[in-house]
DNA sequence: GTCATTACTAACTAGTTAGTCAATAATCTT
DNA sequence: AAGATTATTGACTAACTAGTTAGTAATGAC
């Protein structure tokens, strides 16, 4: 049928190359569809294989999810390149981090949409995987890091949990983005828009910041001292 | 079959009963289960009424989660009563803003997922709705009255948008709830645990006040004057 | 070159699932 | 009390869907 230019061998089979093409329609099919509302077929259609061979190598439709699952962490964490980070002053250091945080989430919406997925599902797959779990570790650790120094010099305020700012960064970037369809149409605002990403976007590295370099009120209601 | 021992009459036929069981029994379906993954069935079955019922009363799968979806949106807001905050002193009045909103997402989980399960559905049934757009309008009143206020009376900075702050204080809880199941497993904590919540209303409502009480920083980079 | 393995395909199946049909009976209307 | 309407039911169906069976052909091992 195709006339090929050059391409020495590797015409009729190709694993690797079918393994790529089934785990993209995948992450489409899924992404899109939620996970029952994902087919199978439509997997096997739209990456041009035959459907037995999504079982052949993945097994079932929940293997093949999680695979999709893992690799999109995967590649959040190492693109999230933070290490860099831990050797900025701490202000500047927290802003990078803040904004980095927020610029991948922008860029990656399959990886918002995957993660609110899971969550629907009670994170089940998410616990099956060996691989996605440590690779959290160090950005606790960056952030732990900055936040000790910024308190050692002074312009941090004092009691902050790393856990507690890490889902503030995230949450702040996280739900705007989860969110912006029903969030659009009640607030009558376009959040998808250039600008308002943008604006946004400054807003989350000011509340971040504000929230560490202001010291600490000591008469917060309802709070004992740890 | 069954002895009653007095309930004068509507043993056989109950629209208003049946009707109402029948949308108890779609909610927890559809919370637990997600669009695609709820069953009709099932809902029949738990309700206790003819599968059929459920067509005559609602028609289609997707207008009885309509149903579910606009019940649970009116009780958010008809029980979150912001026009009473009004009145207090701004810096007061925020706080229980954050922590109100705070405290109804924490009693009700079911919102929390059927937020994000309309959201992966890019809330094409929110949008068929007439009745739950409007309910938000007052919300956003109650913050710039507030706000407002504060930036008269100079204890909040200038420049914040209504919008965005209420995204913000809804984002920082939400997260933490919505993404539970994922991050009590990656950051190896049990989220749920009582004093974790606690903790956390603590961390937002600082977060917010923090930010609104801070004199806002004229070099933040990139940020033009609008 | 033979044999085991691996890549790949077409056709099939058993179970599910949203939605319907056809009917009965309670309640409302007049 | 007759007739229309509405609540309620059990049985049915057409379409779908994850997974399988049984096979062919290309590749690698020796």
């Amino acid at each position: 049928m195709e006339l090929s230019v050059a391409a020495p061998s590797k015409i009729t089979r190709n694993p690797e190359a079918s393994r790529a093409k089934i785990l993209d329609a995948a992450r489409i099919e899924f992404v899109s569809n939620g996970l029952n509302g994902a087919r199978v077929d439509r997997i096997a259609e739209q990456s041009g294989v035959n459907k037995n061979l999504i079982y052949h190598y993945f097994g079932s439709k929940d293997e093949l999810y999680l695979a999709v699952l893992e690799r999109i962490y995967t590649d959040l964490r190492t693109k999230q390149q933070d290490e860099d980070l831990r050797g900025l002053p701490p202000v500047e250091g927290m802003k990078r981090l803040v904004s980095s945080t927020f610029d991948h989430f922008v860029a990656t919406p399959d990886l918002i949409r995957l993660m609110s997925i899971e969550n629907i599902h009670y994170a089940q797959h998410l616990k099956s995987s060996s691989t996605i779990k440590p690779l959290y570790r160090g950005l606790l650790d960056t952030i732990q890091i900055l936040l000790k120094r910024g308190q050692t010099e002074g312009v941090f305020r004092a009691n902050v949990d790393a856990v507690d700012l890490y889902m503030s960064i995230s949450g702040l970037a996280y739900f705007f983005l989860s969110n912006q369809h029903t969030l659009s149409w009640l607030l009558d605002r376009d959040l998808a828009a250039r600008r308002r990403v943008l604006k946004r976007r400054q807003h989350v590295v000011e509340m971040v910041l504000s929230y560490l370099t202001q010291n600490s009120p000591a008469e917060a209601d309802g709070a004992d001292t740890e």
